[in-house]
DNA sequence: AAGAAATATAGCTATATCGATATATAGCGG
DNA sequence: CCGCTATATATCGATATAGCTATATTTCTT
């Protein structure tokens, strides 16, 4: 009854919990808005409020998250903070996910994009 | 100041919200290790109960919860329900972080896989 | 048909975290 | 030096959801 198996190394707990925990940074959609944001170049945190449509404490909190785990990077120049991507993978992730939504959700009714 | 732009289409407000459900569904460590455990091949909940090492109600639900969004697949056989994975590219999607964190890991002292 | 086995669901409590508001910190210009 | 701009942090109420316990449902067995 076991079928095709890959080999696939045995992950710790702590490494379920780490993997667990990149997945939730990507789980909100303010998360993945600023993230998107960043993907043609870092900006500073008042463009990416301006992105976000959110409050200014609102993305600096989620940018605080998303650096703790490494995801963005920070760079003050001056009076600013300029944040990028850290990890270009991320994006790889984004339309792995996004090519599997799309797939389901065509043969609903609904939009994953916009435009005509 | 814009810098190295890629192309990208622009994700609607459901758009984000639906990518961020799918990695929602990520963001937990019993429900990696069920799809960890279904790499392999299907399974029934008990094998799946015996592997994670949880309740039964509580593997059951999570199970509910990875098909309602089209993740895992479900068929009964007799008085069994199996389940199996339904879209293979969510393993892409787990090596692709488990790789970034390794990475990052690797640096500290911290272990993500078993083994010596 | 009665009971056992396998799975699903319901109700509950505890906890995490989101967004909002208010405030603190740091650099810049006059 | 003082205010202004940019960003970060603290506190708080509201909400979502994980896991627990109990129970319902379905199918198999005898």
């Amino acid at each position: 009854m076991a079928g095709n198996a890959q080999p696939s190394r045995n992950l710790t707990d702590d490494g379920f919990a780490a993997v667990a925990r990149q997945f939730r940074l990507l789980s909100e959609p303010i998360r993945l808005k600023i993230l998107h944001g960043l993907q043609d170049g870092a900006k500073n945190v008042g463009a990416l409020v301006a992105l976000v449509g959110s409050s200014q404490a609102n993305v600096s909190k989620h940018l605080g998250l998303l650096r703790e785990e490494g995801m963005v990077s920070r760079s003050k120049r001056g009076n600013e903070a300029i944040y990028a991507i850290a990890d270009p993978r991320l994006f790889t992730l984004c339309k792995l996910v996004c090519a599997s939504i799309e797939e389901r959700l065509t043969s609903r009714h609904d939009r994953l994009f916009d435009g005509p």
